[in-house]
DNA sequence: ATGTGC
């Protein structure tokens, strides 16, 4: 482990205050001696350099899937106080809720007889790849209720069900939207976008539960031994891209204007209650409720295409939870032993809240918040459950999936994507891509493993694994 | 992540 940096227990480590100039509180990551080797050296300074901005509250921390991000690291989860903190657009990144979603059906393993014709047909109907246009063609007007009603939106327009928003955190709606601070180049480029996949490390896949460890909690979630499923992880595609470039100039006066000295200029942020933090703020919200909408029109998509080839009802795909890896949040938390309201930026990290909180739907509410934790291309998914020991330690939140240890052009490089291709269908997993480059970038050994990082928050307590999921086809951008 | 990059 790197020095100057102390160990807390087998899995949980301090970066003491100075270690950078002008820490305000110490930072806390959660790594295992096994995941140790594929730490980077920047991204504990980028963990450290966040505890040096105001208001932030106990910990700077990072969860195990931890690597260098814009400004903050992704894998990293700050809280700032709502009077003395601020905002910041790189405690959010680019993807603004880049998140993923879980759906059930009554389906097995054995039911799906020609899975390569289920995942083209899949292909065929979902919109995939950089730049990839929806069907749905959306006014001026429409874009501006979607941003402001998220998966209500969806449903109201026939792409869902009523109980899928209660199944989504925040509901799918985040209430302080502003699509008045979403720009008209934002808007542009989201209009025909809404109800696509997108590229990188987006992706739809079917997959089997091939392990349960928690049947009680299981049996909550409805999920079964066998089952089929189908997983969801997308972002808020072009239109939070752009929020997120455009904010970030404002944020970067704002930064002088107010004063505020920041040791690495990609932490431009903004008092919380400035004009320009809450401009960013709306607009983020905006952002995220339009990533909501994206993944319940997807989610629409996929059960017409099911209902379609298995003879099942729409009704019979129940979604299980859809969680945002890439948000920033007023939420309460005790902190030393008092209630308060916070800005809790989670980059690459999951919103784990535990048993009895009413923010947790009341199917669940006895054990916890899914989690749910995409694998990387051809690895594992999980579903895990939120616990009181997150609430008490990470502001409720835990790891979000593997975490890249190669660069997307290393990986380009490193191995021709015909041949993880080939490779994954030697093992029985269907890849359908819009090209092989693409499947190189993605390459599984261009991340952790997702088992591994599953196991340090289970070792931590901040999350507990429930079941996990086996792919049986993907496709990706 | 992204109408992909110096």
């Amino acid at each position: 482990m790197l020095e100057g940096i102390t160990k807390i227990s087998e899995v949980e480590w301090e970066v003491p205050v100075g270690y950078v100039p002008g820490m305000r509180v110490p930072g806390r990551f959660f790594l295992s001696e096994d995941l140790s080797e594929t730490l980077e050296g920047g991204a504990v300074q980028q963990l450290a350099n966040v505890a040096t901005l105001p208001g932030v509250v106990r910990y700077s921390l990072a969860m195990p899937d931890i690597h260098s991000g814009y400004g903050f690291p992704i894998g990293g989860v700050a809280a700032f106080e709502e009077d003395t903190g601020v905002v910041s657009p790189g405690g959010v990144g680019y993807d603004i809720n880049c998140g993923v979603r879980l759906i059930t059906t009554p389906l097995t393993i054995a039911d799906i007889k020609n899975p390569r014709a289920l995942i083209e047909e899949l292909f065929r109907t979902v919109p995939t790849g950089v730049g990839a246009e929806s069907t749905m063609r959306l006014s001026e007007a429409d874009l501006d209720d979607l941003m402001a009603d998220g998966v209500d939106w969806a449903i109201d327009h026939g792409f869902g069900m009523a109980a899928d928003a209660e199944h989504c955190e925040e509901k799918g709606q985040m209430q302080q939207a502003d699509p008045a601070a979403v720009s008209k180049k934002a808007r542009q480029r989201g209009r025909p976008q809404a109800g696509t996949l997108g590229s990188g490390n987006h992706f739809l896949e079917v997959q089997a539960v091939d392990a349960i460890f928690d049947p009680e909690a299981a049996k909550a979630f409805g999920l079964e031994a066998g089952q089929i499923c189908c997983m969801i992880h997308c972002g808020s595609r072009g239109l939070g891209h752009q929020v997120c470039t455009d904010h970030l100039r404002v944020l970067e006066s704002a930064t002088r204007k107010y004063g505020i000295e920041i040791p690495d200029r990609q932490l431009a942020c903004a008092p919380v209650h400035s004009p320009e933090g809450e401009a960013y703020f709306g607009a983020m919200a905006a952002a995220a409720n339009y990533a909501w909408v994206n993944r319940q029109v997807i989610t629409h998509q996929v059960r017409t295409v099911f209902a379609r080839l298995f003879g099942i009802a729409y009704e019979e795909m129940p979604l299980v939870y859809d969680v945002a890896h890439n948000v920033a949040k007023r939420e309460e938390h005790d902190v030393d032993g008092k209630r308060q309201t916070l800005c809790v930026h989670r980059k690459g990290a999951t919103r784990a809240f535990g048993p009895g909180l009413t923010e947790v739907p009341q199917a669940y509410r006895s054990i916890g918040q899914p989690v749910i934790i995409p694998g990387s291309m051809g690895s594992s998914s999980y579903v895990l459950r939120g616990t009181a020991t997150a609430m008490a330690r990470t502001f409720g939140s835990t790891c979000h999936g593997a975490g890249r240890v190669m660069s997307r052009t290393k990986a380009k490089h490193a191995t021709p994507g015909r041949e993880i291709r080939e490779e994954l269908l030697k093992q029985g997993i269907i890849v359908r891509a819009t090209s092989d480059a693409s499947i190189a970038e993605e390459a599984p050994d261009a991340y952790k493993e997702s088992d591994k990082v599953v196991d340090v928050v289970r070792r931590a307590g901040l999350s507990l694994p429930v079941v996990r999921l086996h792919p049986v086809g993907v496709i990706k951008g």
